[in-house]
DNA sequence: TCACTGCCTGCTCATATGAGCAGGATTCCC
DNA sequence: GGGAATCCTGCTCATATGAGCAGGCAGTGA
């Protein structure tokens, strides 16, 4: 394509996209068959001189979940745009959205679902509608009982979930992460929890997130961790958590001590889950989003943008 | 439209834009008839869900250049894109690009062309293809002896148009200000100068640039004004130049005892040109562009895009 | 309750667009 | 300079899309 053609697919782009004459009309003005037009046009869309761009909350974007469907060997993703987005707390909300509308579409739907807990998915909670599914039980996958004063956040996150989905929720009573091995031993062979544990294997879906390894991770602010845990863990090469569990970038346990004191599903459970579903989106998520889809941890995952072309091209 | 309806709306838009699919398969995937998905489609343009973007340096936005002939009276208007640009440098160039495009198009040609000088005439001087015309004469219809060690910019820009153009220049000796009165009025009444103002007045089309009333001016720059003579000059309310003569936002002479001393063909003069093309571009500039576009100092205006929206919305 | 109003739907028909093809021009390589 | 390969053009034909219309439906006020 010489310059003469460049210039003259732009004119025609105008005019065809901004002043809505036909490819005939075109012809008229430039002086040009009408075919000629039609191929400028197809020209200076396959160059990238025409962005289309769908601007709304609710938008996705349909070739970056193919892409990652397929090469990230993905059975599903969900992809939200994030064109006019303002603010960090934007994009969760519109993932959590996303998700959201995931769930309430996802058919099966599921009798047993297995929950995390966090920001996002009390967000998902908040999103869903009622009525979303009917009688979905929902049970936690890893230990949460909040210590700080924003507690039973993650009670109330799958009790909306399963109240919303007309059926009800079974909670893991136990912290997240125990002090000391044995105590944790203990809590597991409590025949409660062992029998939400039993539950918890048992689920059709998992629905859950990661965390980044930093300091405003959830176990940071609900007190099972220290922000000196958090740093000895990504100086051992921790990139985030998934169901309490710190990863390094392959997707391996990065602790094995502590991980022993964490209550809850192992990675490798969800790993051979038949549907996982892994909500993560922004910025400081991208190590860990890698982490996660790299090593097979989600079979379905909901994101935005900007992280599916960290995963893809990053 | 409910939400419902919105929502179906950007489902189809993504598959309509973003995966290629035909009106009729949307309305299988989604099962709706492909009348609804049509409509669908033209709604979500409608409420501004769709956004195409026409990215490329030479891009104009034809819709604004239709507002401003009809809005502001001008009998042709050219507006390039803004999307994409990096510097303000790069948006002078465009502009400068638009400018040259502009005029190697105009028909009738001019056989006299009158031009200012400074940094924008300079450009589009540059950016002129040679050949652009055929036996253009040019001449300069303000004083411009370069003071400083950028001397011959103004005569450089005016050979450049003729010769391009394939014409001679004609230079007008003179300064742009004089320091006194009457040292400006034996300037004008010399014969050659005389002569020079007085083809400058026969001239068929103008061609010139506006400046913005501050310290970087080509006046300060070129030492016909100080600093300090600047600020007298705003707080006289002026908001920039044309031609060397300051006016306020309706275009009215700012000093009238400056003006006496500033060598050129009248604001008057011009509004009365049968074809007066402004090129001005850039932030700064928004003021004064729109001072010179309200008195009608220009009957075609080549801007950028949001100059253009300034002086149709702000 | 019922007639009315106005919107929405699914259609017919006209138009706009894209796929594919054959001939002619251009370039490239010897 | 000649021949081949390639590209480009303008066409035919099939398909996709938009305009406009008649019937049906819901909401409204007497």
């Amino acid at each position: 394509m010489d310059e003469t053609d460049e210039l003259l697919s732009i004119r025609a782009a105008e005019l065809y996209y901004e002043e809505n004459k036909t490819q005939d009309e075109i012809g008229q003005a430039l002086r040009l068959t009408r075919w000629k037009v039609g191929r400028l046009l197809a020209q200076a869309k396959q160059r990238g001189f025409i962005r289309i761009e769908i601007l709304h909350p609710r938008a996705r974007r349909l070739p970056l979940e193919r892409r990652l469907r397929d090469e990230r060997r993905l059975s599903d993703a969900i992809v939200v745009s994030t064109a006019g987005v303002r603010s960090a707390e934007e994009l969760q909300e519109r993932t959590a959205q996303a998700a959201a509308d995931y769930l309430t579409a996802l058919r099966p739907v599921p009798r047993t679902l297995g929950v995390s807990w966090g920001r996002t998915l009390f967000e998902i909670s908040q999103r869903l509608r009622n009525g979303w599914a009917t009688g979905v039980n929902v049970v936690q996958i890893n230990g949460g009982v909040s210590l700080n004063r924003r507690a039973g956040t993650a009670a109330a996150t799958a009790v909306s979930i399963a109240q919303k989905g007309g059926g009800s929720a079974t909670l893991l009573p136990s912290p997240a992460i125990l002090e000391r091995l044995a105590t944790k031993e203990a809590i597991e062979s409590d025949r409660v929890v062992a029998g939400v544990i039993e539950l918890a294997r048992s689920a059709d879906a998992y629905l859950f997130s990661a965390g980044a390894a930093d300091h405003n991770s959830v176990h940071v602010e609900s007190g099972y961790l220290s922000t000196a845990d958090v740093d000895v863990l990504v100086q051992k090469g921790a990139v985030g958590d998934v169901v309490g569990r710190y990863i390094d970038s392959d997707g391996n346990i990065v602790d094995p001590a502590l991980d022993a004191r964490t209550v809850g599903l192992t990675l490798d459970e969800l790993r051979s889950a038949p549907l996982a579903i892994a909500v993560i989106a922004g910025t400081s998520k991208h190590p860990v989003a890698d982490a996660v889809v790299r090593s097979g941890l989600c079979s379905v995952l909901v994101t935005d943008e900007a992280t599916a072309l960290h995963l893809l091209d990053g």
